[in-house]
DNA sequence: GCCATGAATGAATGGTCATTCATTGGTTGC
DNA sequence: GCAACCAATGAATGACCATTCATTCATGGC
């Protein structure tokens, strides 16, 4: 199915049209083929653009999946900052409720922008330049992750939690149960993954968040 | 740096040891270089041998590659199984202790091997053969782990939680935690990981776990 | 309407890589 | 020792793919 085709006339858009309409084609080749089977051909057809476009708009093939990449993580970043930074929380226990109802909604787990973020995240052992742009986002992601569920802790008084420990496994969590209900959805459905992350937090801060939804 | 370079004659062996050659050296190179940096020049080369033998032993790449990857979950698969059908344990508790501490000794944290199983899962989503490859491990797994802690639950006469839920989340905890530890030591170090771990186990299971190992 | 500009096209190019197979030479049984 | 066998080798082959660029054509200024 190549969106476009109906459009027979070629017509000249400006360049920030353009990368768009290529990194979304992109994340659907990468979701459709894997990383590995994605091949310049592939992305320009399922733009319904020619061959040499992607070159023309990108330098390299390198460069357009990295922009890729970085467009499926700024889109994370920005929704959870949002989060973060808002000022209509009225508690703290709102806030984490945010959080965790953002984590899953279907925006986010999205199949096809999580089948980027794992296929990148797959090779970025190997290559610092996928590394870095994976990293930056979680390092800063999880600072802020670690602030607030510090006030949580420190609205019970609790001296013995550790925040830092309790925001990596979070962070972790969802890693994985993204994963897991990317790879095989019959074996963790979206919902049990939902209820795992909600048990997780209910149990880390249960004077703020409760087991049921 | 290639093993057996030393060895300047040829020598005919088994199929076998060298089958197990060739894993090893593929399991070298997608740590290396990742799956889609694997060549066959580069698999060779690394074990010291010609060309042409992996298409000798294995049919082609895509099988060698399979079966490397059976390789790294079979293993896996059979330390954990051990320790679920061992007699040895006194209690639930030091069986549970058993897995969080295998699941996170140095032959499974291995960075090469983490890198082989991360790279497949990777591209699972879009390679049916790689998906029932990593699905197969985690699904029998996942149906031992919950009975594990079923009876756990059950010790202490919980009816509130669910030992399904318990299970898929620590599943997916450990895997997020190894996924963040490989791709970024620094961020999460090894050592934090394993406490993240032990953490969530000793909260959903506080009369079997401590949270100080 | 006409031209200048530059976006868009896609055939052609060159490089990489899996796979093949004729040849080499170690090994085994006699 | 010798022959038959078969593991091992690596040059050659063909397929696939990123990138280039000469050409085409829509667009906007005049």
């Amino acid at each position: 199915m190549v969106s476009k085709a109906a459009n027979k006339t070629r017509r000249a858009l400006p360049k920030e049209v353009r990368k768009e309409q290529l990194i979304q084609a992109t994340i659907k080749c990468i979701a459709k083929h894997g990383l590995s089977g994605v091949t310049m051909a592939r992305v320009t057809q399922e733009a319904g653009l020619s061959l040499g476009i992607a070159n023309l708009h990108f330098e390299s093939k390198e460069k357009l999946l990295l922009e890729t990449l970085q467009s499926v993580t700024a889109e994370y970043a920005a929704g959870q900052t949002a989060i973060l930074d808002s000022d209509d929380f009225p508690s703290t226990a709102a806030r984490i409720e945010a959080i965790l109802a953002f984590d899953f909604n279907p925006t986010v787990t999205d199949k096809n922008k999580l089948a980027v973020w794992f296929g990148f995240l797959g090779e970025a052992k190997s290559r610092p330049t996928y590394q870095r742009a994976c990293s930056r986002q979680d390092s800063a992601s999880e600072a802020r992750i670690t602030a607030l569920f510090q006030s949580a802790l420190d609205e019970t008084r609790d001296k013995h939690a550790d925040a830092g420990l309790i925001a990596a496994g979070y962070i972790a969590l969802v890693d994985g149960l993204w994963l897991n209900a990317l790879v095989d959805p019959r074996r963790l459905p979206w919902k049990k993954a939902y209820r795992a992350a909600r048990h997780y937090l209910a149990t880390a801060f249960p004077q703020h968040i409760d087991l049921d939804a």
